[in-house]
DNA sequence: CGGAGTTTATGAAGTTTCGCTGTAGTTTTG
DNA sequence: CAAAACTACAGCGAAACTTCATAAACTCCG
C-alpha cells in the first residue's frame, strides 16, 4: 500500500482524484493536505513514498515546497509529481536548476492517467535504490522489503506495518498509532490487530535472517524498530 | 501485433498513415505522440517494436530524439524509421556518427511502401537476435515467442501481454495496467479478461517446459514475470 | 519472594477479499 | 459459415485480514 501526500488547496478538485486513487486501485493511501505548511509537516512523519503536488496553494507557492523537499536532505529524493493547469508554470520548474520533480500532470486530471504515472514513478525509482545505511531494502514498487539480497515474503498489510516502522527507526509507536499511521485516519480496526501482524513478521524475518529481534515491545507503550 | 510508436506532429499527415497501418494490414497497432516530449514518455512503456519518427517536431527536433533513443541503454537498438520531407535532412542524420537510423522513407509517404519498409525493418532485426539472458525469445516479425527453441503457440493477445510482461521482467503490473499497455490506452475491456489471459498463457508454458512459474501472482497488486 | 493485576503472545476461528476455474456469449478470422 | 479467439462473469477456494479466548510474561506492590 504506497502511501501519498497529496497537496492541493481546492477540495472540489483534489475530493474526486482521491477517491480514484483510493478506490479504484486498493494499492493507494492518500493523506490530504490543504497548505503548503500542513504537507511539510506531514511529510515529516517519513511514512510517505510519494508526493502529489499543486503549483498553486493559498499560504506558500508549490515551488517553494518543491525547493523545501529537495534541499532537506531527509526528503530530497522523495518523488514529486507536480499537478498544474497552467504548462507555462511547468517551464518554470524546469528552469530551476536542481529543483526538478518526477514527472508532471496538467489539468484537468484524469484519474487513470495519473494513477499510471504515479506507478511509473514508482517504478522507475526502484531501479536506482538508494544508498540504504541499513541491510532493509525498501521497494515500494513491489511492496516488497528485502533483508541482505533475500525477499521477505510479507503480505500487503505486513508490508506497510514493516516499511513504517523501518522508516522510523527507534521511536516508540502505539497500537493505536500505528493504526492511524498505516490504516489511515479513518479505520475501525481493533489494536489486537497490530499484534498478530507483529507477531508474523516476526516469524518471517526469523525465517530470513534468523531475527535479530529488530521489533521490539516496550510494554504499555508500543513497538520499535531497530535497525 | 507489432506495436509501434508514431511520432508525427501534423495530423493531416499522420492520420491516414495510422489508418493504413492498422487497418490494411491487421498486424500493427500504432500510438500516436505529436511531440518529442510524449514521444519519449511513450517509449518508457517498453512496448514498442519500432519508431516512426518525423525529424520535424514542435518542441524539439527529430534528431534529439533519435539522439536519445540511442543513447539510453533500454531503447538503443530499438528500430528507428526516419520520415522526413527534406532530403537534405537524412544527410544530416547519416552524418551523425552512432546516431543511425534504420531505415528512412521521404514524404509523401506511400502507405504500401511503408509497411513493407517496416516489415523489412523488423524482419532483419529478428535475424540478429539480441543477446537475451532468458531462453525466451521474441520475434516480432511473426509475433511469436520461442522457449528453448521451441515456438510458443500464442493467439495474438496472449503473445502482447507476453510480450510485454517479458520486457519488463520483475515489475508488477496491474490489470488496468496490462489493458492500458496492450490493448492501447482505448480500450473498453474488464480486468477479468487479463485473468482469462494469463491463465491461457500459464497453460501453454506448462506444456512447452512444465513452467517454473514464470508468470508470478501478486496478490492485490498484479502480475509479474521472472525469467 | 509471591501473588494480583495488567499487558502481550499465541493459536485458532470467523470474515472478507481476490484470483482462479469453467463456461457461455460475442466477435473475428479464414 | 464454421472454427478460433476474445471477453465476461458466477461460483469456488485459497489467502489475507480481523477478532477473540486463553496462555504466558511482566510490573508492582505487600
Amino acid at each position: 500500500m504506497a502511501q501519498i501526500l497529496y497537496i492541493e488547496d481546492e477540495l472540489i478538485i483534489a475530493e474526486p482524484i482521491i477517491f480514484a486513487l483510493e478506490e479504484d486501485t486498493h494499492s493507494f493511501n492518500v493523506t490530504w493536505k490543504a497548505t503548503a505548511t500542513d504537507g511539510l509537516v506531514a511529510l515529516k512523519s517519513n511514512k510517505f513514498d510519494l508526493v502529489l503536488l499543486d503549483l498553486v496553494l493559498p499560504d506558500d507557492s508549490g515551488f517553494d515546497v518543491l525547493r523545501d523537499i529537495r534541499s532537506n536532505p531527509n526528503t530530497s529524493n522523495m518523488p514529486v509529481i507536480i499537478t498544474t493547469s497552467r504548462t507555462d508554470e511547468v517551464d518554470i520548474v524546469l528552469g530551476l536548476e536542481g529543483y526538478h520533480a518526477d514527472d508532471y500532470v496538467t489539468k484537468p486530471l484524469s484519474p487513470k492517467e495519473l494513477i499510471a504515472r504515479i506507478r511509473a514513478v514508482l517504478r522507475r525509482l526502484v531501479k536506482q535504490p538508494k544508498e540504504n545505511n541499513s541491510k532493509f531494502i525498501i521497494n515500494s514498487a513491489l511492496a516488497r522489503i528485502e533483508y541482505d539480497g533475500q525477499t521477505i515474503p510479507l503480505t500487503k498489510a505486513e508490508y506497510s506495518l514493516l516499511k513504517y516502522l523501518i522508516n522510523n527507526p527507534d521511536q516508540v509507536f502505539t497500537k493505536d498509532e500505528l493504526l492511524d499511521a498505516v490504516w489511515g485516519q479513518v479505520h475501525s480496526s481493533e489494536p489486537s490487530t497490530i499484534t498478530t501482524h507483529i507477531k508474523a513478521i516476526r516469524q518471517k524475518l526469523v525465517e530470513v535472517n534468523g531475527d535479530q529481534e529488530h521489533i521490539q515491545t516496550h510494554r504499555g507503550l508500543g513497538y520499535s524498530f531497530r535497525l
